[in-house]
DNA sequence: ATAATGCCTGGAGTTTACTCCAAGTCAAGA
DNA sequence: TCTTGACTTGGAGTAAACTCCAGGCATTAT
């Protein structure tokens, strides 16, 4: 597949493809004889682990850390294993984090709601802003 | 409160805090004869709300946003309202991103358990990376 | 009285993750 | 053959959100 293909397929620029590939978030795409990039299937899989784990705000060190361990085989399990628990713990922390922002949000808009309908804007008990 | 006090409360470093001031995300804080920063129960409240929303990555543009509605007064109610949402949509799906990451990483570790466990590394069907 | 400590301001510097660009190569169509 | 258009590389530039610093005032401790 070309990096046309890709972009399209994940919603990325290619220059966005080419710096991954280049700083290692993806591995080496294989070129055809004219120098241009030809994603294999199992680029593919390369670059819909970047784009999950990006999503989710995974530093591209740890991805990089990950092709790296990839690469240097059977070896490595325990210390990918390791290595993806602790992206574990800090994605489900931010989870977290976007949960409790979830029920302030609703909270307020729930206040605000009220507000619109009475003309006044009241907070239970602490208040909030 | 002083700065340091607000700091200490929060994590934040008072370089941060005073940024936050100055660009807008809290409102202006009173300062003593000194010139000193003095924070009133609602300034924390206010420093609280830029905390909770900053750490589910609302921009700081947002943020501002709303701050400069609420100093208008009771006459931006809708406004501050229809703003929360269009945050919360945000936040919601960045909260569904996290989620599939997770999934994502929780199957991905259960397989090099397995791994580890038997030597092997393999995938139920298409695979991941 | 003086030294230390803490806070002040305005502005410059840093980090992360892209994003853009110039100059060049290559394959396909007119 | 010549042009067009997509792709290449290496390197410079950008945006957002801090983070650091110099030079200066003010309160507190000795």
């Amino acid at each position: 597949m070309t990096i046309r293909e890709i972009c399209e397929k994940y919603g990325l620029t290619a220059d966005t493809l080419r710096y991954y590939e280049r700083i290692g978030v993806i591995p080496t795409v294989n070129r055809t004889k004219g120098g241009i990039r030809n994603y294999t299937e199992e680029d593919v899989k390369w670059v819909e682990n970047a784009v999950c784990m990006r999503s989710a705000g995974v530093p591209m060190e740890k991805l990089i850390e990950y092709v790296k361990l990839c690469q240097e085989g059977d070896s490595t399990f325990q210390a990918r294993r390791d290595l993806l628990a602790e992206v574990r713990e800090e994605v489900q922390e931010q989870l977290d984090r976007y949960k409790t922002t979830m029920e302030r949000l609703n909270y307020k808009i729930s206040r605000y709601d009220e507000a619109i309908k009475t003309g006044v804007l009241s907070w239970d008990s602490e208040g909030c802003k």
